[in-house]
DNA sequence: CTAATTTGTAAACCGCCATGACGAAATAGT
DNA sequence: ACTATTTCGTCATGGCGGTTTACAAATTAG
């Protein structure tokens, strides 16, 4: 019984939420929830044994879950052992929805996924964003949306709430975009022009991005860094399960961290950032390529064919990233490091310089670094998950809906 | 009631811990004596509306606590307003007392603090501690916490746990020093050497230092940077109230941040990491002194004289120190940067730099840069409070003792 | 076919906080 | 002075939630 170490305080001095036998219940509910989620299909017993109630209170609890439709009863289990066969539990395929929708350079997409991780709906618009106006984007996207939702309801789920992938800073309202660069959009509130009547969530899509794979991945540690780029380079850090914000949202903004301290200028007001290295538009000067469209592509196909300019490009912004990583490794300590987003594509030519610079400078075993196995949707998927998360973490809000 | 941001979940999936009517109980103990504890005297009912409780259920937490020797009734309160007078409630200044303990690179201190914040008893032996065995440091370091000990039980304290703060590298199960360069320790299991009869936790020198800071700061935002320095330097991260430890609890190496990519070798394996220019040794070096006893007094020294090679390696210190925390912001955009431990007393002439490079570097406000009040002092009182801390987080766990 | 094992549920119980009522101790008003 | 009002602390009652205990149901082992 060893104290335990100094980690966030449950609730620092100053006020804090009183603890109620409502909120032990709705916690137990949601721990119910998150067992079945995870564990498929599950007897009551299991629950029970898992979580550390009795059979009895997890009979409750479950009564109360399939009444609000979160959980259903498949029937008896396949008996392999003595005893009589437990009845099994899943989480119900019938239930809240959550819709994730992104905000792409060239693209808009929505998808909708069920409790049980499944996507059930899907709607994509390509076309460039760049520089358009925010209302004419959110028209359309709210346009993807409401078929979506219907599409969604069709198949008997109803949505318990939006989330939306933004390539840019969001406010810790978790509402306003403050700064998204290859959009041209600056402080711009989208939850006046997205559609109500579900809660809404905005967010990086780096950190998204992150959480998809946090969630969906198979051997993702609870700690880890989740690098992601379109035109600017964000990171999303992931520390003990949950996403680090810091005080104002920006927290991951690997683009500004200073590789070369005398390097060239930097919008931001710096010099030499990591973006001046590995960000798009330095790569692709430096492989000799023109700024247009889909220019991920071209770098991937050009280096597939073998151009040695844009490999070498791609080689030198990979041991760019390789120091900027070094800094943020040194400083978090994460079980590993995980490429996504437009990086993904172009992993094949940045990871070997990346992992050379990384290894070289970091003493002790090695920080692996992966690639995202969702790729550009992988920020889409954490956006849907995310809002299916929220009901697992607290199934009483949802449950009256039902 | 719109879901909330995705921080860590309370339990990840997998195995949770059951929530039960006792560990209800348990926490609302804590917010019981956390609300006294910060909040001065304080009636029942006081207590009540700050945690949102009603005067019943505090009043029998309050019994509760009394009963154990953790809260003291101080008699009816001067009334100034109408109604009856509460009766006031403190913190026991006779219960249960946190012992710290500092292991320096020429000193050791060890200090008893009780649950009322102030300093009981303490001791300190001078002596460079420089490539010393462990076993004899350590056998003087115990004959400290033993006369500690005594002195604190004839107060009529007892002693609750005992922290230790070493200046290196501490393994996440709080026991093991992993490495220490200052002392040339490596893997040493401090557990078996030091006194048992009380839970034992080792941690970095400048993660119990930003503690200090957190907890007994006046204005501390709860996300910062403390930045210490004795021959390494060492960071620690506080993310909304706690301690960021990382997988291996080896967070917070700011020291092989590189700095300049292409910049002198570090035994780390890297090039021009941030210890190549603001370690104490490179500091020494440009400054052109000799390494020796008590540097960093001569350094400050030394500058307060006007020494021009002194100020200006202090300069360059700073300018490097700058660049590193550039990245370290951009990554986590904490509320402030606080600079403690040995670097406090060389602040007047690195903050200068430091800052001009800092806010040059970050776009939007920039991230204040202070100076911890503790000085050399917050590492030992951040070992102590922590014990106390620990009993204010779980009072239920000490109360049998009494 | 019986014994053993496991599941799910129901009834009684206990612990914890909420509610409402009350006496106690102060102030405010007449 | 005396009463009304306000606030504090406590007690009795009640509701809620998980535990304990008991039991029927369903399966395997012998």
């Amino acid at each position: 019984m060893t104290a335990p170490p100094h980690e966030a305080h449950p609730a620092g001095p100053g006020r804090a939420l009183p603890d109620t036998q409502q909120g032990m219940r709705r916690r137990n509910l949601s721990r119910v929830m998150h067992a079945v989620s995870a564990g498929g299909p599950l007897s009551r017993a299991a629950v029970a044994s898992r979580i550390g109630l009795t059979r009895a209170a997890v009979s409750s609890l479950v009564d109360e879950l399939i009444r609000s439709g979160l959980l259903q009863e498949l029937g008896p289990e396949r008996p392999g052992r003595v005893g009589r066969p437990g009845s099994a539990l899943a989480v119900s395929g019938q239930g809240p929805a959550g819709i994730g929708a992104e905000i792409g350079v060239d693209h808009l997409a929505v998808c909708a996924v069920d409790l049980r991780g499944e996507v059930r709906a899907r709607s994509v618009r390509h076309g460039a964003n760049r520089g358009r106006q925010v209302a004419p984007v959110l028209a359309e996207l709210t346009a993807l949306v409401r078929r979506v939702v219907r599409e969604t309801e069709r198949a008997g789920l109803w949505p318990a709430g939006l989330a939306v992938a933004v390539p840019g800073l969001v406010a810790r309202d978790a509402r306003t975009v403050v700064r998204a660069p290859n959009l041209d959009w600056r402080d711009t509130d989208l939850g006046a022009l997205l559609p109500s009547g579900f809660p809404l969530t905005v967010d990086n899509e780096a950190n998204f991005g992150a959480l998809a794979e946090l969630w969906l991945g198979e051997e993702t540690p609870p700690d880890f860094l989740h690098v992601s780029a379109e035109i600017g380079i964000g990171a999303a850090v992931v520390v003990d399960g949950g996403l680090l914000r810091g005080t104002r949202g920006f927290a991951g903004e690997l683009g500004h961290v200073p590789v070369r301290p005398e390097g060239p200028a930097c919008p931001c007001g710096g010099r030499g950032c990591l973006e001046q290295y590995a960000g798009e538009e330095a790569v692709l000067r430096a492989a000799g390529l023109e700024p247009g469209e889909d220019r991920v592509g071209l770098l991937a196909d050009r280096a597939a064919e073998g151009d040695e300019d844009v490999r070498r490009a791609l080689r030198d912004a990979g041991t760019a990233l390789g120091i900027a990583l070094t800094g943020a490794v040194n400083l978090l300590d994460p079980q590993g490091v995980v490429l996504g987003g437009a990086l993904s594509g172009l992993a094949p030519w940045l990871l070997p310089a990346l992992e050379q610079e990384l290894d070289r400078r970091t003493a002790g075993p090695a920080c692996p670094v992966t690639v995202s196995r969702f790729g550009p949707e992988g920020p889409l998927l954490g956006a849907a998950h995310s809002v299916v998360r929220a009901v697992l973490d607290d199934p009483a809000t949802v449950g009256e809906r039902a």
